[in-house]
DNA sequence: AACGAGACCTGGCAGC
DNA sequence: TGCTGCCAGGTCTCGT
């Protein structure tokens, strides 16, 4: 369930390892996303890890040479054992360090990532081309508004376009547009800078909310028997087809946009 | 430059 | 019970 909220809170729960020593790397299935680069076997031991951070959905650990990438994709988990166990069927990658820590990177369907970025990740082409993060000032209505002038798309899919703003995935492109009020099909370009603050302001408030949420279940998702064990969000639109509007009462409507389920209130989001 | 469709994978579920 | 088809939290790549 790797949607910005959630990649942070991975990130935080690896603090633990900061400081330690690479003891050993396996690589057990490489063809992920793109493939794992095979040499980290032989080049991360010995290597201490050194800072974690985020940039987008990227979790960026840093050690002695470089900056490792991890993406989650859709459905990837990052597990923090204390001690080696036997793998899973999805468990496709491991960083054991030398206090017996496991970092264990499991992920079904594979879209996941483990890059090496060397020492200016900054500057590798996944990167470089990003647009800001969301809860960062460089983010408000006055560059949204600026960077739709050129959009007729509608607005939840600009909105989804990591080179204009990063971390917004499919639910809470459709929960922050519900609290802007904004009709997820208006082209961008029709937004008014009013309604540009706004929805930038829900963006920021949609994704501090979830991060609040996620960071609560980081002790279950972290715990002993390595189950997530998140408590479902309360949602306003998000997969509520049918159901009423926690607002108005009228049902939720459901359509397709660029090949996404998209969820809102016909009522509370006016069509254009 | 911007847009939409296709691609990468596996698992779960509804419907027959 | 077993098969088929559809859907899923991401995002890069390609053709227009």
């Amino acid at each position: 369930m790797p949607e910005l909220p959630e990649v942070e809170t991975t990130m935080r729960g690896l603090a633990p390892l900061v400081g330690q020593p690479v003891a050993k790397v396996v690589i057990r299935h490489p063809t992920l996303r793109w493939p794992i680069p095979a040499d980290l076997v032989h080049t991360l031991p010995q290597q201490t890890l050194k800072s974690l951070t985020r940039r987008a959905k990227y979790i960026l650990a840093q050690f002695d040479t470089g900056y490792l990438m991890l993406h989650l994709g859709m459905s990837g988990r990052i597990c923090l054992l204390a001690q080696d166990e036997p793998a899973a069927k999805h468990d496709h990658f491991d960083l054991h360090f030398a206090d017996g820590q496991v970092l264990r990177l499991r992920d079904p369907r594979r879209f996941g990532a483990v890059l090496w970025a060397g020492a200016e990740p900054e500057q590798h082409a996944l990167l470089s081309v990003l647009g800001p993060e969301p809860l960062e000032s460089a983010f408000d209505g006055d560059w949204l508004y600026r960077q739709f002038r050129t959009r007729s798309a509608p607005v939840k899919n600009a909105i989804m376009d990591s080179h204009l703003v990063v971390g917004v995935g499919n639910i809470y492109a459709s929960e922050s547009l519900f609290r802007a009020r904004i009709h997820p099909q208006t082209p961008a370009n029709q937004l008014s800078r009013q309604a540009c603050d706004r929805l930038a302001a829900e963006i920021k408030a949609t994704l501090t909310d979830a991060l609040a949420a996620g960071g609560s279940s980081l002790r279950d998702f972290f715990g002993a028997d390595g189950n997530p064990g998140y408590f479902q969000q309360e949602y306003f639109t998000y997969a509520r087809t049918g159901e009423a509007c926690k607002i108005c009462s009228t049902p939720i409507q459901n359509v397709r946009l660029g090949q996404r389920s998209t969820f809102f209130c016909p009522r509370c989001q006016p069509k254009p």
